[in-house]
DNA sequence: ATGGCCATGTAAGATGTTACATGATTTA
DNA sequence: TAAATCATGTAACATCTTACATGGCCAT
């Protein structure tokens, strides 16, 4: 007789591995630590709205990868959530190595799907582009700057290191833009970085 | 009495906008040949499937932001879709500027979602992560670059451009990666990069 | 004690995915 | 002409978003 086939676990999404790692590398947090962590993150790219993130910690639960540790103890009926072995197991296999090509290949990227319409745009108008999202971009990097040097003056090595990869990320979109405008004929002001 | 009050067309999503700007600035196309023009791109964000593709087409058409211009004429029953008037203004509309700030944040990295988990790693870990990670966007690099120069050798003056956003990108991610193993104090073999 | 924020959720809807279905065209 | 591929779709499903609901905690 065969042994049951024990019904493979789907790979995880990369919110709900990011999710998985906060849990891991944090230790026992309630969903809303989740978010609040989220949100603090310089990426506007997930809302992790509760709609979001109370279900998907309900499914890791489900599926055996969370538990929970102790209820918060203030009324609210918050849980702390840890990892299972299983749990565990999950996360380093969602990590690799190995990489899988979705997480080597190039990030998406708003600006630079826009630049792709430029065919239809007169001189004018990719200028106006180009100028607009310089500044903001420039704008942003600061910010990004300001982030990542509290982090490293923290002490928090690994925020450090993540606000740097966000960093690195923005100044070479910033370039790029500005490499744009000069291989279209453009001018723009270039703006001397105090860079990390 | 007041003006019947128009409802106010929602924005467009980034697939929207990209597929609009494809129709805009590519000229009259079917829907395969969008799908072809995702699959063709270096990145792996979208698959740009059969079951988002189409029915994206269908939306586009009820809002009236697309038409058919004409058939393609085979027996196949495709259709060549070109921008509306109303099509032209959502998609500058959606190009901005201004750029909002979802254009401008940094986008996701799933790299850098990996890295965010560090602290539950070893050093040996980490070391065996940036490494197989480090080779593989090497690797990965070497694509975009040759993607990149064919398409400057060809004279498509747009989409080098934006080749060299996803370079410029995967350059920044590289450089992180090491420069993440040298914070950590691991070694890494420095490989001279042929740069665009 | 009450108005505002903290915290945990749920409901409805939009958008994307994989897998499948179907017929036309090209190629061996 | 048979098999492979091109091209257009549809169906079922998963996941995320916005908007709402509910109740506890806290400052005035």
């Amino acid at each position: 007789m065969k042994p049951a086939r024990r019904k493979r676990p789907p790979a995880l999404t990369e919110l709900e591995g990011s999710v998985l790692g906060m849990i891991g590398s944090r230790g026992p947090c309630t969903p809303y630590a989740i978010r609040r962590d989220f949100q603090e993150s310089p990426s506007l790219y997930w809302s992790a709205s509760a709609g979001a993130v109370y279900p998907l910690i309900g499914r890791l639960k489900k599926q055996g990868l969370i538990k929970v540790k102790r209820t918060t103890g203030d009324g609210r009926g918050g849980n702390l959530y840890v990892l299972t072995p299983a749990g565990e197991r999950a996360l380093r296999s969602w990590l690799g190595p190995p990489c899988p090509p979705t997480t080597i290949s190039v990030p998406p990227d708003p600006l630079r799907n826009r630049v792709e319409t430029f065919a239809m745009l007169s001189v004018k108008e990719r200028a106006a582009f180009l100028g607009d999202a310089i500044r903001h971009v420039e704008a942003y990097l600061r910010d990004i700057q300001a982030y990542t040097e509290r982090k490293k003056a923290d002490g928090e090595e690994i925020d450090y290191l993540v606000g740097l990869g966000a960093y690195r990320m923005t100044q070479a979109r910033l370039e790029w833009l500005r490499e744009a405008a000069r291989l279209l004929g453009l001018k723009v002001t270039e703006e001397n970085d105090s860079s990390l």
